[in-house]
RNA sequence: GCCGCUUUCGUCUAGUGGCCCAGGACACAGCGUUCUCAACGCUGUAACACCGGUUCGACUCCGGUAAGCGGCACCA
């Protein structure tokens, strides 16, 4: 996204763009490929993934990517929402290729600036005969008894009866395309090679193919990606937690973990890359980068996921536990005000301590926070209590190691059962849960820890 | 209703006629480790929708049935 040209703003430099490519094999071959998000809402799991697999195929072939904002439903139009996808496609890493100069960027196309294209095919077509004009919006004509067909790159080949189609809309009354007409005018012009979309477009695919015919163009090859589906095998729905990628992104999901999740949601890794002896483990953690280049469209599956949370948390956790340390507590300081307030050396402490516990990263204060405050658990009897106070007290420099072996010596020379002792000083000064005792203690300063088993005494 | 797509463990998947009485991962269970909770290691439970063909041989090829899902808007 460093230097900005736009070979499609200008129509008639892109014919002529496009006649050299024709002639040019090299550039002829060259893939191209969009993803098309309306605006109405905030992409989630599913709409990501197909972002996802556009992006990676345009990386594997060395093509281009682009965006396009499909706004021609003015009634469904959502505030805020075209921010919100580029700030997915930003937090994900996903970059596009080229665009509208916007402030030295790429911008990503926008229909509804390119409403006169549209009008103008459409009354193309309307002259040539197409098309009609239908209470002031305009139809395309079905030719009746044919057979549209197209080999689709993951389903294989699909045909449809023109029988079953009826006469459609593609120049709203309004002014706007359909979603037809713009889908096919901008492909076209924007030389997509590849269209990889959701395969809910299975059915609208016959009437891509009339456009590109009666406007006389080639259509692009069409891959039909299965949707993710719910627990219910239904398309994805809020109800059943298709959440936009932000809310991951807010509940601490890390980028990584949501792409190694979607990627592997119908696609899979060739074998040998997956595996090298049989009875091994396949591995299963991919970068972005190494996506790129093993990505191919012919192991997508044809059948639809279900979207799964475990496997996302389990991912989620893998990752956490990759990162180096200074980057998880940058990461965590973005979701904890507590760690932010915390100082460097006990929050690195803390961190090591609490690190392997955590899914996500707004759990950090779920179990940090027994070394902010105690927890709710019931102390043990007073007397065990007193005893481990008097070994506490005994401790002379406030140190893991110092702590280590003050109190084992003081668990041998009292005859104490380690187990017992241990717990006593975990409920009395935690209350809760911990991380071995010893080094939770050490977190804690002696006063700190001193007053907390005086409480435990009232 | 019409049209289309799909069908391997609960879930994600490997498998392209014999390597499969089906492999891996998540989840689950048990065991180990252990001061609790985790992490980690090991082990285990669990699937080719159904019925016919083709073939010496079918998860893999063909046909049908069933079920699920999707589309059939001046929404994308």
């Amino acid at each position: 996204m460093k230097k900005v040209e736009d070979p499609v703003a200008d129509t008639e430099r892109s014919r002529s763009e496009h006649n050299r490519r024709i002639e040019d094999p090299e550039h002829s071959r060259k893939v191209r490929v969009r993803i098309a998000p309306s605006p109405t809402g905030v992409p989630h799991i599913g709409n990501t993934r197909t972002v996802l697999f556009n992006w990676l195929f345009a990386r594997k072939n060395k093509g281009k990517f682009v965006v396009r904002i499909e706004d021609t439903d003015r009634q469904r139009l959502q505030e805020g929402s075209l921010e919100k996808i580029l700030e997915i496609l930003d937090f994900l890493g996903l970059s596009w290729d080229e665009g509208p100069n916007v402030g030295g960027d790429f911008g990503p196309y926008i229909q509804s600036e390119r409403k006169d294209l549209y009008q103008k095919y459409a009354k193309d077509l309307t002259q040539k005969g197409f098309a009609y004009e239908d209470e002031g919006a305009i139809r395309l004509k079905v030719e009746k008894g044919k057979s549209w067909s197209w080999n689709d790159l993951i389903h294989g080949e699909i045909s449809f009866k023109s029988d079953v189609i009826e006469d459609f809309v593609i120049l709203k009354s309004d002014g706007f395309p359909t979603y037809h007409l713009g889908v096919v005018v901008d492909d076209h012009l924007m030389e997509i090679t590849d269209v990889l979309r959701g395969d809910e477009w299975i059915s609208s695919t016959p009437k891509h193919l009339m456009l590109y015919e009666a406007l006389g163009w080639q259509p692009p090859k069409f891959a039909h990606l299965p949707v993710i589906v719910g627990p219910d095998k239904s398309k994805l729905s809020k109800r059943h937690g298709a959440k936009s990628i932000l809310d991951y992104k807010e509940e601490g999901y890390l980028p990584q973990a949501l792409i190694n999740f979607m990627v592997l949601l119908g696609w899979s890794p060739p074998p040998e890359v997956a595996r090298r002896n049989i009875g091994e483990k396949e591995k299963e953690l991919f970068t972005l980068e190494e996506l790129t280049k093993i990505f191919s469209i012919d192991r997508v599956n044809t059948t639809s996921p279900v979207f799964n949370i475990e496997k996302l948390n389990w991912f989620n956790k893998k990752y956490l536990q990759m990162l180096s340390l200074p980057d998880l507590i940058g990461k965590i300081k973005d979701f904890s005000s507590r760690a932010i307030r915390t100082d460097d050396r006990q929050l690195s402490q803390i961190v090591n301590l609490v690190r392997d516990r955590m899914t996500t990263l707004t759990d950090f204060d779920k179990y940090a926070s027994i070394f902010f405050e105690k927890g709710s658990e019931k102390p043990p009897g007073k007397e065990k209590v007193e005893n481990a106070q008097k070994a506490l007290q005994s401790i002379t420099n406030w140190n893991e190691k110092a702590i280590t072996q003050t109190l084992d010596k003081w668990i041998q020379e009292n005859n104490l059962s380690a187990g017992d002792f241990k717990n006593t000083l975990r409920l009395s000064v935690f209350a809760d849960n911990t991380p071995p005792i010893y080094q939770s203690l050490a977190v804690l300063s002696k006063e700190e820890t001193l007053k907390r088993i005086e409480a435990a005494l009232k």
